[in-house]
RNA sequence: GGCCCGUUCGUCUAUCGGCUAGGACGCCAGGUUUUCAUCCUGGUAAGAGGGGUUCGAUUCCCCUACGGGCUACCA
């Protein structure tokens, strides 16, 4: 039997998930499905500064939404927990010392201040600075210094971090799922620190520690972190773990502009960036959400899915368990994907004609409660008569309104080309035809009035676009007959009155 | 600047050495709908440039250009 495969999506609660994290967690749950493993989340939380309050409920919430929800995490424990790195503090500090007592690491006492200053001065002689082989034993640390000035610093309570002691001379062959054999010379490397001076570890450490002791088969993350590739196998080689697999996705860059899709490039741009809505605790700014925009999760699964990825048939609509099944991390692309509001938008659309009838009636209710709207009238019907024109849940209210509430206004460009001088003595005309029906259904109405026109050899726009603006307020919407049977012969007949009165 | 990754229509992409380079979004033009939208049909438009390898390169290799990422006691 081979090794149950197990993977994690990692994100720093630092503010809401955007959708390249979104993306990531789905390629993460994808991969896991597909292969009857497991989904974990881990918060990785070890920079107390940048913790942002209701973050991680956002990231939850947002799983949860996108129907991609985690197997294993906080408060669903699958024996590997805790599921948030600063509950797991503790478990760190073992392992640095391990790397120092095996040479691979050591203490340095270099503050940030000096640091800094070393940078910019090599920056202004138009050099790097890089904290590595060249320059290590010069600098304030462990390498440097006599083994009992290490010893009375660290009793003394100075301050010091941990670095990585990266070896020199070699040429590491790294895989990766996706693009294959990366080759790097570790001395471009720098020794990077591992262990923080307020004594949390870096993302480097807690990661490597935490994907080993939970058993992380398959690391499945954004290409940002592909220059860290080398460190994190290094690390792995000096603790004497096997390292899993990686697979490096390719980012989601702006759709006009240069760089990655950013958190604020959404409401400026026009889209939102975020799944769901998110208030900024500090400030109360809101960003938009594409779930309160009106979007089926399973359109936004559907698109991302196909940013970076797609089946190599010609097919573009999938079902989350269709995209489980056809997916596979062989076929994701190398190359970054510009971000694209339109093409989203029509995959919106498809899955709203696609969607279950009763999750449109319930998302409906809800508009409805809200415009303190309530009828006797059959949702499900008016539902369906305009589903076709929707695209956004958001619209149902505007393509469906008049079944509910008469115009009280009308557009006047529609009364202009429409609403001529004989208009109100046919109207009154068709209100009294429309009065001695008494089967009111579509088909019946539809032929009586049809046969009066006929009859009357006038033409049908002279009849139908004025009764179109009675009935709508404007020349859109279904069927006109579809829409008098519905709303009944004395709204119909009281509506075309009005109109009559007011124009 | 250094290191790494990438490069097919405007955008997302197919092609795993044989191409009249396919699909989708968008856009344009027709048609259906006696309205509007939907829908249908058609059209537009591409393998960065230069060298190799090969009978043959979009596909393999190299160089250049361009794009992207990283370069924090952030993840």
């Amino acid at each position: 039997m081979t090794k149950d495969i197990r993977v994690r999506f990692a994100p720093s609660p630092t503010g809401p998930l955007h959708i390249g994290g979104v993306r990531t967690a789905l390629f993460n749950y994808l991969y896991a499905k597909k292969h009857n493993g497991t989904f974990i989340l881990r918060i990785e939380d070890t920079d107390q500064n940048r913790y942002v309050p209701g973050a991680e409920n956002y990231i939850q919430d947002a799983l949860n939404w996108c129907m991609i929800p985690y197997d294993e995490g906080p408060e669903k424990d699958g024996g590997f927990g805790p599921y948030r790195q600063s509950e797991r503090k503790h478990l760190y500090q073992e392992y640095a010392d391990q790397l120092i007592k095996d040479g691979y690491a050591y203490y340095a006492f270099d503050t940030s201040e000096e640091l800094d200053d070393l940078r910019k001065s090599h920056e202004t002689n138009g050099e790097t600075f890089v904290y590595n082989w060249s320059n290590r034993t010069n600098l304030n640390n462990s390498l440097s210094l006599t083994n009992e000035e290490v010893s009375s610093k660290i009793d003394a309570g100075i301050p010091y971090v941990i670095r990585f002691k990266t070896p020199t001379n070699e040429i590491l062959q790294l895989n990766d799922e996706i693009r294959g054999k990366i080759k790097i010379d570790t001395n471009n490397l720098d020794d990077k620190i591992l262990f923080k001076s307020d004594g949390m570890p870096t993302y480097h450490l807690a990661n490597i520690v935490d994907d080993h002791l939970m058993k992380i088969t398959h690391v499945i993350r954004g290409e940002e972190w592909l220059p860290s590739l080398a460190l994190h196998v290094l690390l792995y080689r000096s603790l004497g773990w096997e390292a899993p697999s990686f697979a490096h996705l390719p980012l989601i860059l702006k759709p006009v502009g240069k760089g990655k899709l950013s958190k604020r490039d959404g409401d400026k741009m026009g889209f939102p960036v975020f799944p769901l809505q998110w208030t900024d605790p500090k400030d109360n700014s809101v960003s938009s959400g594409y779930r309160e925009d009106g979007y089926l999760p399973e359109a936004v699964v559907n698109m991302l899915a196909f940013l970076g990825w797609n089946p190599g048939t010609e097919q573009e609509l999938f079902s989350l368990d269709q995209l489980i099944n056809a997916f596979d991390l062989g076929k994701v692309n190398k190359a970054g994907a510009k971000f694209d509001p339109e093409k989203t938008k029509w995959f919106q659309q498809q899955h709203l004609q696609q969607a279950d009838i009763t999750t449109l009636i319930n998302q409906f209710e809800v508009i409805l409660s809200e415009k303190n709207i309530s009828t006797t009238a059959n949702v499900q019907q008016i539902i369906e008569t305009v589903k076709e024109r929707a695209t956004f849940t958001s619209d149902l209210w505007d393509l469906t309104s008049f079944f509910f509430i008469a115009p009280t206004s009308y557009d006047s460009k529609a009364i202009k080309k429409a609403w001529k001088d004989d208009t109100p003595s046919l109207m009154h005309e068709l209100t009294r035809i429309l009065n001695d029906i008494t089967d009111f259904s579509e088909t019946n109405v539809a032929s009586i009035v049809k046969g009066w026109i006929t009859a009357k050899e006038i033409g049908f726009g002279k009849i139908m676009m004025p009764l179109r603006i009675a009935l709508v307020g404007s020349l859109q919407g279904p069927d006109l007959f579809l829409i008098a049977s519905i709303i009944g012969k004395e709204e119909t007949i009281k509506r075309i009155k009005d109109t009559i009165e007011r124009n």
